[in-house]
DNA sequence: CTTTTTGTGATACGACCGTATCATCAACGG
DNA sequence: CCGTTGATGATACGGTCGTATCACAAAAAG
C-alpha cells in the first residue's frame, strides 16, 4: 500500500472544501468535481473518502456544526471567565450574527443547507438537525438562571424571551446575508433588545 | 397562426408551475421540463414564452411578490375597517408567517428563492428585491402614528423596533419551516412580543 | 387564394452530473 | 521475495440539464 494515510484528516480536508463552496456559490454549485477541485485532490479521491454525494453532504454537514459551536464557545470565553449568565446569552447570539468574514461564511453556509433540507427533509433525519433546539434551550436555561439571579424580570417567560431572541437574531442575519443592512446595524439593533431585557447596559 | 393566446395568462400559468415546484422540492428540482410537466404544456412552450431560463425565474419570482402583497393586504382587511395602526402592524406580520397551508407555500419559496440570490447575487441586480426594506418602512411608519396615538411608549426607536419586529417574524418563521414548533406556538411568541410593545391585548 | 405571421411539436446537441470500473503502484505480512 | 491489500489515477456510462433547430399548422393580411 502507499504511505498509510490520516483518512479522518483526509476526509475533514475534502468537507471543508464543500463548505468553503457552499458559502460562494451555494450548495447547487458544490458538484464532485467541483470539491475535488478545491479541495485540490481528484474525483476519485472525494469517491474514495465519502462513497455517495449524501455522505459527502452529511459529512460536511457535521464539520460545520463543529465550527458553528467552536465560535460559540469561543465568542462566549472573549467576553470574560467566569462566565454570567449575560454574557452566555450574549456571546451566543453575537456569535451566530454575521458580522465578521468568518460569522458571515458560517451563516451563509447553514442557510445554504437550511433549504436543502426544507427541500429533502430526509437529509435531516439521517442528523440530530436539533441544533437550533439545542441553542434555545441553552438561552432559555440561562435566562431563567439569570431571573433568579435578579437580573432580569422574574415575571417573564424565560423559554418564550429565548425562542424571541434566537428568532430575533436569526431574522437579522437573514437581513445581513441579504444586503438589506451591514453587521454592525443588526448587532446594534440585537443589543438594544438585549439590554431592554437585562434592564439597561453593563 | 394558431387561435391567438392570451399571453400573460399563458406565462402566469407556467410561472406559478415553477412557483409550486420550488415551494414542495425546491429550486434546484424546477427544471425546464419539471415546470413544463407541472403546467401540463410541452417544454417548447416553456421556452417560447421564457426565453431563457433565468427569464423563468424572475417571472416566477415576480408573481411571488404578488402572491405575498395580496395575501398581506388581504389579512389587514379581515382584521377590520379601518385599519388601526395596531391592526395594520399586526395583520402584515401575522400574514407572512407561515400557520397555514398557504403562508407556509409563500414562506417556503421564499426561503427558497432567498437562497437561490444569496448564490447568484446578479439575480438580485435585476429586480426590485427590496421587498423585505418596503416592509419595514411600512411597518415603521405605522408604528411612529402609533406612537403619536400614544398606542406605543413614545420613548421607542420606530426603526429599531420594526426591524427587531420583522427579523422576530423571519425568524419565526424559519424555524417553523425547520420544524423546531408549529404556526400557533410562533403565532404565540410574535403576539406575545406585540401585545408588550402595544401594552397589553387589544 | 396566396403569403405572411404566430403558436406548437419533435428532436438534437453539447455540457455536466453522480457513479462505476479497471488498472496501477507502493508498502506491509508471510 | 512475493502475494495481499490500501490508496490513487484514468476513463467511461447513462442520465439530465439548458438551449437550439427544424418542421408545420392555423389564423390573419393582402
Amino acid at each position: 500500500m502507499p504511505k498509510r494515510v490520516d483518512h479522518d484528516l483526509r476526509r475533514r480536508q475534502i468537507g471543508e472544501a464543500l463548505l468553503r463552496i457552499a458559502s460562494t456559490r451555494g450548495l447547487q454549485a458544490a458538484s464532485m468535481r467541483e470539491v475535488a477541485t478545491e479541495a485540490g485532490v481528484s474525483l476519485r479521491l472525494v469517491q474514495y473518502y465519502f462513497h455517495t454525494k449524501q455522505e459527502l453532504l452529511l459529512g460536511a454537514l457535521a464539520y460545520l456544526g463543529e465550527q458553528l459551536s467552536a465560535r460559540v464557545e469561543a465568542h462566549i470565553r472573549a467576553l470574560g471567565m467566569p462566565p454570567t449568565p449575560r454574557s452566555l446569552v450574549y456571546g451566543t447570539l453575537t456569535a451566530i450574527l454575521p458580522t465578521d468574514d468568518e460569522s458571515r461564511r458560517l451563516t451563509r453556509t447553514y442557510a445554504a443547507y437550511y433549504t436543502l433540507v426544507l427541500a429533502e427533509p430526509a437529509l435531516a433525519t439521517e442528523h440530530g438537525a436539533t441544533y437550533p433546539d439545542l441553542l434555545e434551550r441553552f438561552l432559555a436555561g440561562h435566562l431563567r438562571t439569570a431571573q433568579q439571579a435578579g437580573q432580569v424580570d422574574p415575571g417573564l417567560d424565560a423559554p418564550t424571551a429565548a425562542a424571541g431572541l434566537l428568532a430575533l437574531t436569526n431574522g437579522l442575519g437573514s437581513s445581513v446575508l441579504g444586503g438589506q443592512r451591514d453587521g454592525d446595524a443588526a448587532l446594534a439593533i440585537l443589543t438594544y433588545h438585549l439590554d431592554r431585557l437585562f434592564g439597561g447596559p453593563a
